[in-house]
RNA sequence: GGAAGCGUAUCGAAGUGGUCAUAACGAGCCGCACUCGAAAUGCGGUUGUCCGCAAGGGCACGUGGGUUCGAAUCCCACCGCUUCCGCCA
C-alpha cells in the first residue's frame, strides 16, 4: 500500500500517477477525507487520555490519606466512558481509511509509459527469429495428444476444464524443466531455494496485494480458511512478514517452486485449448528482497535471470515493458518475458518481472535497519516467474517439433530427460 | 479431533489490579575504561509506532473484545506454540 504521508503531502501527485492507469481514482478523495477525519479526532482523544492517565493515579494516594474519591471516581468514570466512545470513532474511521488504502494500487514509475492496455506496451529487446517451418506445424495441444504426452479429456473427466493431465515424457518434460531452472537459479544466480505451503491464511494474501480486491480470482478452502497459492510470490514474500533485516542480510534472493492455483482463468473465454491458461500450473519463481536505492537495478538483473532460461533452452522471446494501464496492481514497473508461440503465430507471456518497490513491504511490513542504528525502513520486493512451467513446455513442443510428429529435447535438458527426442510409440 | 500448559524486549525470564514497561534479574550485542593485546572486570547504551512545526503527548505484554476510576495482571473469543492421547503419509 501507499505511504499515507505520500498522499498527504503530494495528494495531486499521487492522484495523477493512479489515474494514470486509467481505470479511475480508486477512491483516493476518501482516503484523504478518512485521514483528515482520523487526526481531528486522534489530537482531542488522546488529550483526554492523558487527563485520564495523570488524575485516576491520584485516587490510590487520596484513598490512603482516608480521603472521599467517590466525585473524583464519578468524574474520572464520565471520562472514561467519552474516552471509550471516541476510541470507537478513531477505529470505525481508522478501519476505513485503512481498507480504502489497500484499495489504491501502486504509483507507475516515471518511465513508465502511459497506455491503456497491453496493445501499447513497448518492446525493449528481441532474442533470435522465429524459426521458419517447411511443413504444418501444429499446436502444442495436438502435438502434446498425437505423442500421448498430454490428455486434457481425461484432465476434465477427473477435475473440469482448464486442467492438464501429463503422462510419460510429457511429466518428464514437466519436471526435467522444473529441475532446469532451479538448478540455473540457484547455482548460477544466486538464488536461495525454498520449498513453502501451497496453501496460505488471509493475512499472507493481503500482505502481497491479492486481498481484498482480488478475492473471487482465488481458489479458497473454507474448512481452515486458507486460499490456494496463485504464485509462490505469496508464500515466498510474506517469509520475513513483520521482521526487521540487518542491512547486511540484503539483497534476499528466493527462489521456489510450487504449482499455483488461479479461479479467474476460466472465465475469459481465452485459450480455451491448451496449457496456456489453467486452474493449476507449476511455476518456479524468483523473489527478491532489496534496498531500495537498488531496487531498478535488480529488477534489470532479475530480468535476465529470467531470460536466461530461454536463451539456454534456445526458444526465441522478446521483452516488453508493460504500460500503465497493463501494469499489475502492486507494481511500480513491470517487464514481461514474452516466448514465441508458432501455433498463436506471436510472442505470449511467460515471465512478468516486477518492481513493487515498497508497495508490498509496507503491507506485509517487511523492513530492514539501514545502519546499525538508524531507523528501520521498508525494503524493496521484486519478483518474476523464472519461468511459468506449462507455458515452457508448450513453447518446446511447438518450436523444437519436426515434420514426423516427433519434438527434438532442447540440449541443455537432455541429460534431465534421459533422451534426446520424444516419438510416437 | 480430545486434554493440559504457555504466549512479556535479540534470547531466557520476573511481574498476578494502581505509585517507574525505554520492562527487575541473567545472557547477548554496541561503546568506553583497564591491558602491549585479549580474557576477566567496571561504567554507559541497547523496542517500535502514531499525532504534532515544535514543546510535548498517545499506543503496544500473541490478536480482538469485556469488567474497572485504573488491566501484563480478572473474564470471553480467536490465533500460535509445547506436551500427552487419538488418527495418519
Amino acid at each position: 500500500m501507499l505511504d499515507i504521508k505520500r498522499i498527504r503531502e503530494d495528494f495531486d501527485g499521487v492522484k495523477k500517477a493512479v489515474e494514470s492507469r486509467g481505470k479511475g481514482d480508486f477512491g483516493i478523495e476518501e482516503v484523504r477525507a478518512y485521514d483528515l477525519k482520523r487526526r481531528e479526532i486522534l489530537a482531542t482523544v488522546e488529550q483526554m487520555k492523558n487527563r485520564q492517565k495523570v488524575e485516576s493515579k491520584q485516587i490510590p494516594q487520596l484513598k490512603k490519606a482516608g480521603e472521599d474519591t467517590t466525585g473524583l471516581m464519578a468524574e474520572m468514570k464520565k471520562l472514561s466512558d467519552d474516552i471509550k466512545e471516541l476510541d470507537a470513532q478513531v477505529n470505525e474511521v481508522e478501519e476505513k481509511l485503512h481498507y480504502a488504502l489497500l484499495n489504491i494500487p501502486n504509483t507507475p514509475q516515471p518511465d513508465v509509459q502511459p497506455g491503456e492496455d497491453d496493445s501499447d506496451n513497448v518492446e525493449i529487446r528481441r532474442w533470435e527469429e522465429p524459426r521458419e517451418f517447411d511443413f504444418e506445424q501444429k499446436a502444442h495441444w495436438d502435438i502434446g495428444e498425437d505423442l500421448d504426452i498430454l490428455d486434457f479429456e481425461r484432465a476434465a473427466k477427473i477435475a473440469g476444464a482448464r486442467f492438464t493431465v501429463y503422462k510419460g515424457a510429457g511429466a518428464r518434460l514437466e519436471r526435467s524443466v522444473i529441475n532446469f531452472m532451479l538448478n540455473l537459479h540457484t547455482e548460477e544466480h544466486g538464488f536461495t531455494e525454498i520449498l513453502p505451503p501451497f496453501m496460505v491464511n488471509r493475512a499472507a494474501m493481503t500482505g502481497t496485494g491479492q486481498l481484498p480486491k482480488f478475492e473471487e480470482d482465488m481458489f479458497h478452502v473454507p474448512q481452515k480458511n486458507f486460499f490456494l497459492i496463485p504464485t509462490a510470490e505469496v508464500p515466498v514474500t510474506n517469509l520475513y512478514d513483520g521482521e526487521i533485516l540487518a542491512a547486511d542480510d540484503l539483497p534476499v534472493y528466493h527462489t521456489a517452486y510450487t504449482p499455483c492455483f488461479r479461479a479467474e482463468a476460466g472465465s475469459a473465454g481465452r485459450d480455451t485449448r491448451g496449457l496456456i491458461r489453467q486452474h493449476q500450473f507449476q511455476k518456479v519463481e524468483l523473489v527478491k528482497f532489496v534496498k531500495p536505492e537498488d531496487s531498478n537495478e535488480e529488477l534489470e538483473s532479475l530480468t535476465l535471470a529470467a531470460e536466461e532460461v530461454l536463451k539456454r533452452l534456445e526458444i526465441p522471446y522478446r521483452v516488453v515493458r508493460l504500460s500503465t494501464g497493463d501494469l499489475g496492481f502492486a507494481s511500480a514497473k513491470t517487464y514481461d518475458i514474452e516466448v514465441w508461440m508458432p501455433s498463436y503465430g506471436k510472442y505470449v507471456e511467460i515471465s512478468s518481472c516486477s518492481n513493487f518497490e515498497n508497495y508490498q513491504a509496507r503491507r506485509a511490513n517487511i523492513r530492514f535497519r539501514p545502519e546499525e542504528k538508524s531507523k528501520p525502513e521498508f525494503v524493496h520486493t521484486l519478483n518474476g516467474s523464472g519461468l511459468a512451467v506449462g507455458r515452457t513446455v508448450a513453447a518446446i513442443l511447438e518450436n523444437y517439433q519436426q515434420a514426423d510428429g516427433s519434438v527434438v529435447i532442447p540440449e541443455v535438458l537432455r541429460t534431465y530427460m534421459g533422451m534426446d527426442r520424444i516419438e510416437k510409440k
